[in-house]
DNA sequence: TTTAAAATTTAGGCAAATCTAAAAATTAAA
DNA sequence: TTTAATTTTTAGATTTGCCTAAATTTTAAA
């Protein structure tokens, strides 16, 4: 049986695996999950022993076939659970991560099953991140950055690619939300940042802001 | 902060109080929660530093105010999540036990509130057990065990007073759930056993089934 | 009321998951 | 290429929650 902690470490590996390639230092996991580099290294051999994880010592390590389908399990379940407690529980989009993190771990693959089909077998979180289905296929992506998008262009908001409190405060501010259609009005060279129109009301963001706006065009 | 373990004791505890009145022996926890004694002497001294239970060495625990109110914010939470996942995701009443038993441990004061107000602020799960209102309360009942229903009287099922998968199953299996109607045909006395019918079709139960249903009278 | 049985607690240990401090290996810099 | 800095691992502790076995206390029986 897999325990919590082990749990939290593989979801951890595989969130590192996405942006890199290489095998994940020690350092990088201990950054992740806040703790030290010789928690890590003491997990790591557990996981090792365990046949989630190669591993070769000083070399980091990666996720193993079954780590990788436990990695993704759990993160289906973080991202239908975030979507139930939007959809159905009136959550805002950044108040899930916490509840979220709990849920994640409940152990019942009929739970999952039967929540994945209440929610209409979802393909997309509350943050526009894609939810594995049963199999632990990634549904394919067709958005783009915001800040990617020609002046004068349309799209609408699927997703961030970045989830911390403060974005999202900063966005429900904004009135962007999932959904909010959003035009390009002016791209400002000497910042990359954008002039935009959301609800017929122009604003000003800056390209920190829209490089981490997914956008689907019209 | 308290911990799982704690919890499961302090639910144990509660459980335990409800058929007894006096403080609990370290042996009924240790069968509760099919554990040892001595582990569960050990624990009790862990509650007794966060003044959750008031214990006398060799002469029983029993819950203090503070513990009784966690206890019963477990038992709140169990009860939620029996019915939502009866009533939205499908599950038999037969089939949920294992799953709220995590879920249970899910720690969101904004979670239960919404879960309740999603369901409806309902007053009983689906084995009928009464659940607990947001400040503590439990909903006042007017059931009785069929057992105690006169020949000839007719009642709903409303509970169980016990959960174990087998006698659920052997509900199931006699076409009794919640709401079914029951009418007492006849009652014999040699074991107090019951002949009754269910749906136009007679059946006989045995009086360890008849106690353990509890009924509202039409 | 003394003694035997049962219940409870204490003592000592173990595994999981963490930590600090020290040692070893790797990488980068002079 | 040698050395210094950085990264990683090892060694040794700690806490939680559990265990077995032995000691103690309570209860019940003769």
């Amino acid at each position: 049986m897999i325990t919590l902690a082990e749990e939290n470490y593989l979801k951890a590996i595989l969130k590192l695996s996405k942006n890199s390639e290489e095998s994940i230092s020690t350092n990088a996991i201990a950054d992740e999950l806040e703790t030290k580099a010789s928690s890590v290294t003491d997990m790591i051999k557990k996981l090792t022993d365990k046949q989630l994880v190669d591993y070769v010592p000083y070399r980091g390590v990666s996720l193993s076939k079954s780590g990788l389908k436990k990695a993704v399990e759990i993160v289906r379940k973080h991202r239908l659970w975030e979507l139930f407690l939007v959809t159905k529980l009136q959550f805002k989009w950044d108040e899930v991560h916490y509840v979220a993190e709990q849920l994640e771990h409940i152990k019942s693959q009929k739970l999952v099953d039967a929540l994945d089909a209440y929610l209409g077998y979802p393909q997309h979180d509350p943050h526009g991140e894609p939810i594995p289905n049963k199999y632990g296929k990634f549904p394919k992506s067709f958005s783009k950055r915001l800040c990617e998008l020609e002046k004068g262009s349309i799209g609408q908001v699927v997703g961030v690619s970045q989830d911390n409190q403060s974005f999202l405060q900063y966005l429900n501010s904004l009135n962007i939300t999932l959904g909010t259609s959003i035009s390009v009005i002016q791209k400002i060279e000497f910042d990359d940042s954008l002039e935009i129109t959301i609800n017929n009301k122009s604003t000003h963001i800056s390209n920190d802001v829209a490089r981490n706006l997914l956008i689907k065009q019209k």
